[in-house]
RNA sequence: UCCUCAGUAGCUCAGCGGUAGAGCAUCCGGCUGUUAACCGGAGGGUCGUAGGUUCGAAUCCUACCUGAGGAGCCA
């Protein structure tokens, strides 16, 4: 008999199927027995009657514990009352391996018992449901930037030095070259690929060495960064606001049971249209003094104040010219005032904070020398950095995504740990 | 690095100076439509660690360890 994969009941209703799964949960009475079976594409429940199957099946079913693997045989039925719309009405039961006292049970658990078990927990319906959403929003992202005649080429994790020279980098020895460095952005080598194909993007993991312990960081973490040759400030901007509207737009197509599991308020997700605002920084100022912030001109915003900015409208709001002096020295200045920078953020709505940062990067060779000497970096380390302003420089700009920041949003959880099936974080590098 | 809170059964917690408790999980029994099923019974403990106060400490004090939340830091 061929497998039939839970998600595609739907095509099978009336037809005996083989289902290859594990007990999630297990209801019974005297005669009867209700087995909630998963098989990784959906949850299902089974029906088990003592009177209509073999006595070693009703046997197996009655010995397995929770997460026990096992193959059933029965037939697809539309049924209302079961969890999911289908069920199964068992014909024959076996137990591939029969197990007891599986740790994650129906109750509640504590966070730091379930990420102590994250190699268990992951079979859990919620985990299961943000993991799915990570997976559309992966791939609906690659699909939005092919679509846009971009080139994925990917960048490098070893590193020799500091992308930006400003954050802490988790360091490895590399053979007789010394120190290498985890990469904390692919963005300098994007520049590159994007002199040599017009539209690049990577997309891999990067990491962090801050000693950040909030619900919006992650050591390891990853990031979509796409880069424009001759492109502005809003060229960029404009291609990361279709990207968004896209990725939302496809979760909310092909993952509505997985929303649905998350109890997530779609209405806020429809609502994810262009265009989306834009405020100047100096307006992002007034606009969270006015609502009580301490935070004086001059100063990155923290995470209180993004969450002030976005609550102020029901779409994610573009945050643009920071002051040169808090971004990071590549970043081109405003012609129109020096004191600012061609960069802009994106925050996502409901207190979600910063989702994509991006900028215009500097196009001249000379202006770009005198930054790495302000910023105390290494000549040497950027030598072929500002080659690519040598030879043939082109306006040129790009933005960073977070992918797991993106997937928390969505999914509307409040912390970013569950949208990786392994999470970093600072103080947790098991399992 | 700093601030706050918490460590008691496998899990979630109550107990806050005088016999170690509950719900869930596990095991046994009952129930033909359950929805975190329900009902009855059983087993299960170095109360985070070390010291101190006390006739007596899970409970009060000190230090340390571990974790959680937040701040700082952070495309």
């Amino acid at each position: 008999m061929k497998t039939v994969r839970i998600a595609d009941f739907k095509a099978h209703v009336g037809e005996e199927v083989l289902v290859q799964g594990w007990l999630h949960n297990k209801r019974s009475s005297g005669k009867l027995q209700f087995l909630i079976v998963r098989d990784g594409s959906g949850f299902a429940q089974a029906v088990v009657a003592k009177a209509g199957v073999p006595p070693e099946a009703w046997e197996a079913g009655d010995a397995m514990g929770q997460e026990s693997s096992l193959e059933l045989t029965g037939k697809v039925k539309e049924d209302k009352r079961a969890p999911g719309g289908f069920e199964v009405e068992v014909t024959g039961l076996k137990a591939i391996h029969v197990t007891h006292d599986f740790p994650i049970t129906p109750k509640e658990h504590g966070t730091a018992f379930l990420m102590e078990n994250r190699h268990l927990w992951l079979r859990s319906q919620r985990q299961h449901a943000i993991l799915r959403i990570r997976h559309a929003v992966v791939k609906a992202t690659r699909d939005f930037l092919d679509d846009q005649g971009l080139t994925l080429v990917d960048t490098p994790i070893f590193t020799p030095a500091a992308c930006e020279g400003t954050t802490t980098l988790f360091g490895v020895p590399y053979f007789d070259e010394g120190t290498a460095y985890l990469t904390q952005s692919g963005q300098l080598y994007n520049e590159a690929n994007a002199a040599a194909h017009g539209k690049v993007y990577c997309f891999g993991p990067t990491f962090r060495a801050e000693k950040s312990k909030t619900r919006r960081h992650l050591t390891e973490f990853w990031m979509v960064e796409p880069e424009l040759a001759f492109a502005h400030l809003e060229d960029a901007l404009k291609l990361a606001e279709g990207l968004i509207c896209s990725v939302v737009r496809r979760v909310l197509e092909t993952r509505k049971e997985e929303l649905k599991t998350l109890e997530r308020d779609v209405a806020q997700l429809e609502k994810i249209q262009s265009p989306f605002p834009w405020l100047h920084y100096d307006d992002a100022i007034k606009l969270i003094q006015s609502k009580g912030s301490q935070t004086q001109w001059g100063s990155d915003f923290g995470g209180t104040d993004e969450t002030v900015i976005a609550q102020a409208y029901d779409r994610p709001v573009v945050v643009h010219r920071f002051p040169s002096a808090i971004k990071a020295f590549y970043m081109e200045p405003d012609p129109d005032n020096p004191v600012y920078s061609l960069s802009a953020d994106i925050l996502a709505p409901e207190g979600y904070g910063e989702i994509v940062g991006g900028g215009e990067r500097m196009s001249s060779a000379e202006s770009l020398l005198a930054r790495i000497h302000e910023h105390d970096l290494p000549e040497e380390a950027f030598r072929w950095y500002i080659d690519l302003r040598r030879f043939g420089s082109v306006p040129h700009a790009g933005f960073g995504m977070g992918i797991e920041r993106v997937v928390t949003w969505i999914c509307g959880i409040d912390h970013l740990r569950e949208t990786s099936a392994f999470p970093r974080t600072l103080y947790r590098i098991y399992p």
